[in-house]
DNA sequence: ATTACTTATCGTAATATTGCGATATAAGAT
DNA sequence: ATCTTATATCGCAATATTACGATAAGTAAT
């Protein structure tokens, strides 16, 4: 196999766990830390910022553009990348969502 | 390759995308909705709740127990599964000052 | 047009994930 | 002791991810 059963699951479970799943890896991470860090968006520097190959980092932002949580904009040479605050606001309502809906019964088994 | 270079990356980058993997499914997130729904901890009623397989529940399951989101305990035959609530706290603050951290600066590229 | 520079893509190797049948383990009931 | 029930683990096949060197594609300057 190696396959998600998506058809299983709800739409909104499918949507939270491949927001989750493109922000779930450190480099993810870093990258999306330096971008809203350096207020304006910030294009290549990460290259040098993180100790990662020019490939491997275009593929990571490669995959945060498909899930939508960032968006690139072609400027000369370089490309722009920043956060799709659309993006962003649905991951942290669907997240917000799902982690309130727990609540501390304090002692259970 | 195929491994993440973790030792790039600082503790916290690498802790919460640790925890964000585990989440990142959707028959984890549906595991997830389950055990906090139905109030006390059910156990494996989510092979018949969910449509996937006993082994591919149980896999899951100790996924998150490693990942310290959820706690066994053995009850007689069954085992009772529930939320960790100090890991589940640790998640909520490390996700939101991660997305807190980002404020729409209205126009950037 | 050639050069320099930035970013994307291709191809590949190593490893991880997903799902499941089969089987093992463990506890209660008969 | 044997049977039943519940959960865990093993082994496997299919697929996905991670990382990177090499190379392509695009733009800007000379």
């Amino acid at each position: 196999m190696g396959l998600t059963k998506t058809e299983i699951f709800s739409k909104e479970q499918n949507e939270l766990a491949l927001l989750l799943k493109a922000i779930a890896h450190p480099a993810r991470i870093a990258i999306l830390q330096q971008i809203i860090s350096a207020k304006a968006c910030i294009c290549g520097d990460l290259v040098e910022e993180l100790g990662l190959a020019q490939a491997t980092i275009s593929q990571h932002l490669k995959e945060l553009k498909n899930a939508g949580i960032i968006q690139g904009t072609i400027e000369g040479v370089k490309v722009c990348y920043c956060i799709e605050p659309g993006t962003w606001n649905r991951l942290q309502k669907l997240f917000g969502d799902f982690m309130g809906s727990y609540v501390d019964p304090n002692g259970c088994c």
